[in-house]
DNA sequence: TCAAAAGTGTTGAAGATACACCCATGG
DNA sequence: CCATGGGTGTATCTTCAACACTTTTGA
């Protein structure tokens, strides 16, 4: 144990990311396994959000920049620190126990949790040790601490705030068609759109531009691509008070 | 110092109180004050949110509700736990290092930060020991550790909240006028609202109750009181997914 | 009767919803 | 030539923004 550990304090992060072949909004959790050293008795199996102590040094900021590029090599992603999770029972679960025992970490920790959003894609699975895994969001397997509902919140907050900002992108590649993007709404808030309403929306919008592109090597009639542009919506983004309660 | 203080975490409140009469957001604060002992020298001269260490077996919620009782004496206020501070340096000032070694707590403390709402009538501020004060969002004085940080991102959160929950009616009297409801909209966001197209936009909710009654005791035309009832905003609550970005 | 604040209507523009078929392409 | 998914238009309704004067009341 390095000393500079903060061993109370940590931060976790729910890592979403979006599979646009499956159009599948999907988490991506490590395996967690330990059994007896005597029998091979299985004391712990299942899966957890990846997470690690804050160090001595650090922002929040960093300790969960640090953590999701251990995971998955990437910098830069969109995050969101969304809540502190600090029950005093939040550990307390009996393969929790196990667990934080063998791992020395305090039974009473503060964890600090983040999303961040990328593509499935830009990740490499394969060069990962902690034998990290996608799961769709509706699919998730038995979890270990307070996760599920982390994850719960996170998705909760996600929603909400793809409707007011347009964090959507940062799901998808660079060039995307329209039914790209609604195929992503619909995958976050688990809802029907109507396509053309849709499209209407979406085109009108300033900073999603239409390329002189359309898709390559698709079997059917090729879609036009589009892009997104920070720099026009930061100019545009219009700070209007609409009371919308 | 009790044994089941977590020293290295704590809650910080941003106490929200509308005064109806002066139309103005307030925020509550306590003095810091110390003087060396020999000379009377002043080391530390400004104001702080109120906010103390988490015991190790209660929630943030309740360390959040126990802080705001101790300073207000009120109990069942809207909270909202917005954002945790926890840079290496947020301490670091000179005044909060002294202040930090003479209360005997950890430099690296991560605070969660909380806001709650109410109305500054509901407190009494003589029967305080802290020597609470108010101040105008617009007006606060110097503020200790990274309290002012911490103040303006309660406010641009309450900002953003106000616009789609319908928060506002905790900061106001169970019964109000509809210029109330305009004034406290005007403070909460800094901006002009058109009379006319407020009143129409709000009577239209349903959630929003004529009362049979008058304002009295008024010096000049009496106001009709409206109430705003939860059980009907629970019910109605439109979960309608606008992509408004 | 006056001062002060309450309260009221209309219009034009923009955005929301609902709804079903034709089109272009690669295989 | 056909299967597939891409793409399109209209009518109706609701909501928004802009804008200035009259009414009611207590003093």
């Amino acid at each position: 144990m390095r000393a500079k550990e903060i061993l109370n304090v940590s931060v976790d992060c729910v890592v979403f990311g979006y599979d646009i072949k499956a159009k599948s909004l999907n988490v991506l959790l490590i395996k967690r396994y330990l059994e007896s050293v005597a029998k091979s008795n299985v004391l712990v199996d299942d899966y957890v959000l990846t997470g690690y102590h804050v160090y001595e040094h650090e922002t929040l900021d960093e300790a969960s920049a640090r953590v999701l590029k251990e995971l998955t090599g990437l910098t830069n992603l969109y995050k969101k620190q969304f809540k502190v999770f600090g029950a005093p029972d939040r550990l307390m679960g009996k393969s929790d126990q196990i667990w934080v025992k063998s791992k020395k970490f305090s039974s009473r920790t503060f964890t600090v949790a983040y999303y961040f959003l990328l593509k499935t894609n830009d990740v490499d699975l394969k060069a990962n040790k902690h034998k990290a895994k996608w799961f769709p969001l509706g699919e998730l397997p038995k979890l270990g601490f307070d996760h599920k509902k982390i994850i719960e919140e996170a998705h909760e907050d996600l929603k909400a705030k793809c409707l007011s900002e347009p964090i959507t992108f940062e799901l998808l590649p660079l060039k995307f068609t329209m039914n790209d993007v609604q195929d992503l709404y619909q995958s976050i808030l688990g809802v029907e759109i109507d396509n053309r309403n849709f499209r209407r929306k979406l085109i009108s919008r300033k900073y999603i531009i239409a390329l002189d592109e359309k898709q390559v090597g698709v079997s059917k009639k090729p879609a036009q691509l589009y892009m997104f542009s920070k720099d026009v919506y930061d100019k545009i983004s219009n700070k209007n008070y609409l009371i919308s309660m």
